[in-house]
DNA sequence: GTACTATTGATAACGAATCTCATTACAGTT
DNA sequence: AACTGTAATGAGATTCGTTATCAATAGTAC
């Protein structure tokens, strides 16, 4: 039976109050800071788990490490990054969806998966980016 | 000044004569079985440079690990990738190329760039499958 | 051939993620 | 409220992909 703890609350509410992707580590360091104890280990699980369940979003960053975002459960969705501070906007793609499908039917692939991201700059780093 | 070494010569070759992503560790263990002595880091260097330079894709894999695959230079696509036998297919998309600018910009966000790719079975794959 | 230096490669170092296992504590039962 | 079974925790060890180190090697220009 599955059980809930102090500790997957913590790492829900922790992910809830962040506007982009965070990595496991950085969400376990933070944590940390605010005098939480829980362990790194936990929040691996805590994270895996949110994700199952639907109700966190996670990609892999350019460097190789897994990106957690809370996200709007039920919803297939893609992200549009910023590149710089993190922010993240969901987007639909009805259109995408479509194409996907079409194209892995095309060359005779069948059960489609996708992954679509965009990143870029958002509103703010690019004015910052451009002061410089 | 660039060189030219016989070792990036059996990187390029190694990639080339492979249909699907590779990881760079199986890359190099299948030259090491050719009796190629060739390092290691030698083989992360070489699928580096060959990536910057356009004549390789990468990839992550779901496990975290960079695949590499050798690519048409010069000419931006997208990947059709058989989840079970790497088989992959080249594909182009004008229109997701459109999409993507078109939701950065209605965002606010410069600079766009994008991650696409489509997993699947292939008909053979599929095939195999279904018959267990 | 000589000199310069980019490249190589064995190995160490690194870092993200997972595993181990003794301990803890949640959630039904009595 | 005490009891009990077991899911969950967490410190530390472990795994594994990748990168850094640095002395030795070997392209390339002259």
């Amino acid at each position: 039976m599955k059980r809930n703890t102090w500790q997957r609350e913590a790492v829900r509410e922790a992910l809830g109050s962040n506007e982009g992707f965070v990595s496991a580590q950085s969400l376990h360091s933070s944590l940390r800071g605010t005098g939480s104890p829980i362990g790194l280990a936990t929040v691996y699980r805590a994270l895996a788990d949110l994700a199952v369940e639907g109700e966190a979003d996670s990609l892999q960053s350019l460097e190789g490490e897994s990106l957690y975002r809370a996200c709007t459960p039920g919803q297939h969705h893609h992200h549009l990054i910023c590149r710089n501070c993190g922010l993240t906007v969901e987007i639909e793609a009805d259109a995408v969806e479509l194409w996907a499908k079409s194209v892995a039917a095309e060359h005779g692939f069948t059960q489609p998966n996708h992954v679509v991201d965009v990143f870029g700059l958002c509103a703010a780093c690019s004015r910052t980016a451009g002061e410089e």
